[in-house]
DNA sequence: ACAAGATGTAACCAATTTGTAACAGAATTA
DNA sequence: TAATTCTGTTACAAATTGGTTACATCTTGT
C-alpha cells in the first residue's frame, strides 16, 4: 500500500476498518501524520467508543455500515472542499493571475490554459507579466523596452514587435486578428484581461 | 445573532436544527457562504435524509440527539484542526517530506525510495530540503546560494548548477529529462513533488 | 489612389544560458 | 598523517533564446 501511496497522487483515503492486515488505526495515524491525507473511516461496528477513537486519531469523518451511498458522497465532497482549502492557502492570492481562460501563475512562471500548459519562453513571461500589471491603457514600445530590459530606445528597434508576435501566436484564438493583446496604431499595444473584439 | 456574530471572534457554529426561528438549514447555508464558518449541525431527527441535506449544505458534520458529549467534542476537535490548518498550514514540524516515490527524513539526513536508502551528501541534502520547503515555485541561483551558504552573488559561479546537476543523476529517472526538478530557462530551478511530464 | 511610414512575421544566427566531465583544493575520516 | 570523500572551479559542448534583418502588409494623410 506504501509503495502505491508513493507513486500515485491521492486525494483522499477511505478506511475500511475491517479490512485485514495492519491495524486499521495505525494506517491511519500513519497516513495523517506523514502526508496529512484527508481520511474517511468506515466501519461495521457501530459503537459509540470506536468511532470517537477514529475521529481522535485524526480521521476527518467516521461512516458506519450500512451507509447510504449518497452520503457517502456528500461526507466525501464536504471533507474534500475543507482540504483543497489546506491545499492552496494563498491561492487567491496576488500571485496567480488571470486572463479570459489562462491562468498566469507568477512563482511558477506558468502558463495555463484549461489545467493545460503552455511554454512561454522567458522573454515572453515578461512581457505577459508586465501586460497583465498594466491592462487597458496603451503601453509604447519605449515603455515596454524600458520594462522588459531597462533598454534605452533606439528607434529601429523592432524587438518588442517581434516578441509580441509570438505571444500572441500563443494566446490568441487568431492572432491576425487579437483580442487580448492588441495593437494602437501609432501608439504602442494594449492589453484586456476579458479580450475585446 | 447576526448581530452577535459581528461583532465577536467566532470559531465554530454549533447549529440547533430544532430551534426555533429563522431556517436552521438557511442559516447555515448563509454562515458558510459569507464568512466560510466551521458548522457543526445537531438534529432530533435522525433520518438519512436531513443528514445528507446538511452536509450537502456544506456542514462541516452532524450529529443526532442524542449524543455522546465526548463524540462532540471529539468531532468538534476534528473541524477545528482542519480549519486551523488552513490559517497556519505549515504550524506543524513535519520532518519527513514526500515526493514522487521518495521520502526525505529531515531529522535523520536520509532519502529512501520504496524503503531503500539513497545516500545523499550535506551539499545534495540541503539543496533537496530547500527545493522540497519551496517546491512549485522558481527559485533562482542567487537565492539558493543565499538560502544554502548566505553567499553573496559572484556572476560566473555555476556551484548551483553542478550541485543540481548531481542531485537529478540521484533523483530523476532520466536526468536529461527531469520531471521533478526542473530548469526554468533564463530564470533558475523549479521543483514540484509530483513531477510533471 | 499614392506615397510614406508603421506594423506583422518568417528566418537566420550570434549571444547567452545551461549541462556536465574533469580536476584539484578542502574537508572529513580512519 | 594518509586515505577518502566532498564540492567548487574551469572548460567546453549543447541547447535555447530573442534580436536583427528583410520583406509583405496595413494605415494614414495628401
Amino acid at each position: 500500500m506504501d509503495r502505491y501511496l508513493s507513486g500515485h497522487e491521492v486525494d483522499l483515503v477511505i478506511l475500511d476498518l475491517m479490512l485485514p492486515g495492519e491495524d486499521g488505526l495505525s494506517i491511519g495515524r500513519r497516513l495523517r501524520q506523514q502526508k496529512n491525507m484527508p481520511i474517511i473511516i468506515l466501519s461495521a461496528r457501530g459503537e459509540e467508543l470506536d468511532r470517537i477513537v477514529g475521529l481522535e486519531m485524526g480521521a476527518d469523518d467516521y461512516l458506519t455500515k450500512p451507509f447510504n451511498p449518497r452520503e457517502l458522497l456528500a461526507r466525501i465532497r464536504s471533507v474534500l472542499r475543507r482540504c483543497n482549502e489546506v491545499k492552496q492557502p494563498t491561492a487567491s492570492e496576488e500571485h496567480i493571475l488571470t486572463f479570459g481562460p489562462f491562468t498566469l501563475d507568477l512563482q511558477k512562471h506558468e502558463l495555463s490554459r484549461d489545467g493545460q500548459e503552455i511554454t512561454l519562453t522567458s522573454g515572453e513571461f515578461t512581457l505577459l507579466r508586465i501586460f497583465l500589471e498594466h491592462s487597458n491603457r496603451v503601453l509604447t514600445r519605449d515603455s515596454l523596452l524600458e520594462m522588459t530590459k531597462g533598454y534605452e530606445h533606439s528607434p529601429l528597434d523592432r524587438s518588442i514587435d517581434v516578441c509580441v508576435g509570438r505571444l500572441r501566436r500563443k494566446i490568441e484564438p487568431d492572432p491576425t486578428q487579437p483580442v487580448y493583446l492588441r495593437t494602437v496604431w501609432g501608439s504602442g499595444y494594449i492589453f484586456s484581461r476579458q479580450g475585446k473584439a
